[in-house]
DNA sequence: ATGGTAGCGATGCTA
């Protein structure tokens, strides 16, 4: 099963280029981030006419994230147990709806999930900490997952907003004071590794040099200038099954290009 | 050169 990880940076304006992304990979399961919709938006049609089933969550402009799969998407949820609201709107605002961040679907036999941290814009937005409390809460969540069953074939794939080493950015020096690189951020991460959960993807693209998000200003990505901020996780289980892994980086190139690279892993049956 | 690009949706917000 070819399992892929994509922040599309809006479904409508690249329903295109996820197309030919699925056909030129042969991707079986592909969970999208950053939709840019609500459910009621979404080119599903589209997709249909390829032969994969669609889930998503979209409730405005913002956020939105998805999963397409061609290998059956059953026990949908929105939300994962424990998943913080945003609250930091302003008092008096009671929206005590969850942003369409997370979304998990078992595709194949695999419980996927289909996330999108939290940027946290800056050290002392309020943002940061609600990043900071949404990972932590992931956390608990997927560690309870594999203390119930330590065999789950569970993937935790998206856009992680964190860089969790330092060759993982072009250059440290220019994220001093900065998110992403942040020491809480990366030990907010590193428990999720702790926990179980183990990047697959980093075995067969070793870096340093190897991202998959560049900025659109500065030619971040003709300067190589990137950050590798996009991971599929995977349980114990799943993890034992790659057996090969890509960062597509041609698809950052040319014009209706996404920041963000898709990412794939190739799982053993 | 204190900038720049992209998307949504309506002018500023988010990244």
């Amino acid at each position: 099963m070819r399992l892929a990880t994509w922040n599309v940076n809006s479904i409508r304006s690249r329903a295109d280029r996820v197309a030919a992304f699925l056909q030129r990979h042969d991707v079986d399961v592909l969970a999208l981030q950053e939709t840019k919709c609500r459910d009621d938006q979404f080119p599903e049609m589209m997709f249909d006419a390829l032969g994969y089933e669609v889930a998503h969550v979209g409730h405005s402009q913002w956020n939105g994230v998805a999963i397409l799969s061609r290998v059956g998407l059953e026990d949908v949820e929105i939300d994962f147990p424990g998943q913080p609201c945003w609250s930091g709107g302003g008092a008096g605002v009671a929206d005590q709806q969850t942003e369409a961040r997370a979304l998990g679907a078992t595709c194949g036999g695999v419980r996927v999930w289909s996330l999108y941290v939290p940027n946290g814009r800056t050290l002392t937005d309020p943002h940061y900490t609600y990043k900071l409390e949404w990972l932590a809460a992931l956390r608990a969540t997927a560690g309870d997952w594999l203390a119930k069953d330590p065999e789950a074939q569970v993937a935790l794939v998206g856009d992680w907003n964190i860089a969790p080493q330092d060759d993982d950015v072009w250059d440290m020096s220019a994220f001093a004071h900065s998110t992403h690189v942040s020491a809480p951020e990366r030990a907010a991460f590193r428990a999720i590794v702790d926990a179980g959960f183990a990047d697959v993807v980093r075995p067969f693209a070793p870096g340093p040099g190897v991202y998959t998000y560049w900025d659109y200003v500065r030619l971040r990505f003709p300067r190589r200038e990137g950050m590798r901020i996009d991971f599929i996780l995977g349980s114990p289980a799943l993890a034992a099954r790659a057996s090969r892994a890509l960062i597509d980086r041609e698809e950052r190139k040319g014009k209706g290009a996404s920041d963000h690279a898709p990412v794939i892993v190739e799982l053993a049956d």
